[in-house]
DNA sequence: GTTTTCCCTTGACATTCGCCCAGAAAAATC
DNA sequence: GATTTTTCTGGGCGAATGTCAAGGGAAAAC
């Protein structure tokens, strides 16, 4: 009844094409209005369907966007990657990093904001959490893995777990993407060079491998 | 035009009054289902009132969420003044500081999830970029005094901005509050041993006035 | 005691929402 | 080319929303 007849050829990948183009039509809504403000009708307007093709392919408003934010995540786990892989130094992967860091603000900043906006409506909509701790776990393997080849390369171990790492990295990158939004000039700047003062400080020694003591100023 | 008529007495006080009990109410209402799912009858419906004194008090429901986060914020300041004053040891603040921070959590949870909801919806309604701003400053400056005085009892100095220090402990803070809305019995107790963690590697020596390297391990 | 002012209730409005459905259009199958 | 299946359209439904207006009723002012 639900729609999983398979006649012959290769009906599931077309279902699941277009689907994935939906989603992908509903996370430039969703980027440009948030999740409270956008409906399935200004999803459909956005796209080249109609709105009753929403609920052909999704059973609800919640599985759609559940699927979004999957269909997001996938995009997100490799995104520092090459840095990782073509780091040879310490100090090279930390700017690297950071300024990769500013750049996805800069370049997808409104998709950022519903991650974030998402997050916080997973506090208030159980249906959302697995997938929202799903990637919130992604994202903390993503930068332990930043972590750890920075800590090799300068040749010394970190002393903070992966989860406070992460937490405290997300928080730096949270308030470079509210200043902005709010259109605060040197935000995307301050984040790059907080974040390389930062990241020395969770190695062990702390002061060696990088420039001085005085690490993020502003 | 907008209701600011005084005749004799004190109404204006009155009128402030009236305000504060119904951004009190829709508070708790707020707190639980969340700015998107909370509607201004059923904030009504919380209070003793019917849903049209809303408008009599507020002219808009933008105007009613920004008076509520701004009376939300009067409560939050002097959060952990007590903390400071009563500290007699670095070790003894950060312990002090970082139990305060899981209580918080533990007693007012949903306040903080509103919070963290509000500050992401201040992203795509620039009506309420003002007040999270000025809200994210004061809190900014209140980890700033706690972090200070740390330094002070500790004898050394701080290497970090008050933005780079703050926006990292809210990111634990956010990240604690998310696991323990998600029912994760180890989130609070993990908030507390990560923050007694990170905090000393915010001052220059790091590694004197505290307990020894690994700090955060689970 | 009458009038005026203020506070609040109630009901209605236009709009929008998610959801559902009957049927058209297109594609696949025979 | 006919038939079946899949895909999509567009309208409509009930419920909920923010906003507003008309009016009641109590307190204050005269």
């Amino acid at each position: 009844m639900a729609g999983v007849n398979r006649a012959r050829v290769a009906p599931a990948d077309k279902h699941d094409k277009r689907r994935s183009e939906l989603a992908e039509s509903a996370l430039r809504t969703l980027g440009e209005l948030g999740y409270a403000r956008t409906s399935l009708r200004e999803i459909a307007n956005n796209s080249e369907f109609s709105h009753g093709v929403m609920h052909y392919y999704f059973a609800d408003k919640l599985e759609l966007i559940v699927y979004c934010v999957r269909y997001y995540k996938a995009r997100c786990v490799t995104r520092y990657d090459d840095v990782i892989a073509d780091a040879t130094s310490a100090d090279g992967l930390l700017n690297a990093f950071s300024a990769k860091l500013a750049e996805t603000i800069r370049d997808e900043g409104p998709m950022h904001s519903l991650w974030y906006d998402l997050r916080s409506q997973s506090m208030f909509e159980p249906g959302l959490r697995e997938a929202v701790t799903l990637i919130d776990r992604t994202l903390e393997e993503m930068i332990w893995r930043v972590l750890r080849r920075y800590a090799d390369l300068a040749g010394q171990d970190i002393r903070l777990s992966a989860a406070a790492a992460y937490a405290m990295l997300d928080g730096l990158f949270q308030q470079a993407l509210l200043g902005h939004v709010a259109g605060r000039a040197d935000a995307l700047d301050g984040l790059s060079q907080q974040v390389r003062g930062v990241i020395p400080l969770m190695l062990t020694a702390g002061d060696r491998a990088t420039r001085p003591a005085r690490a993020a100023a502003g």
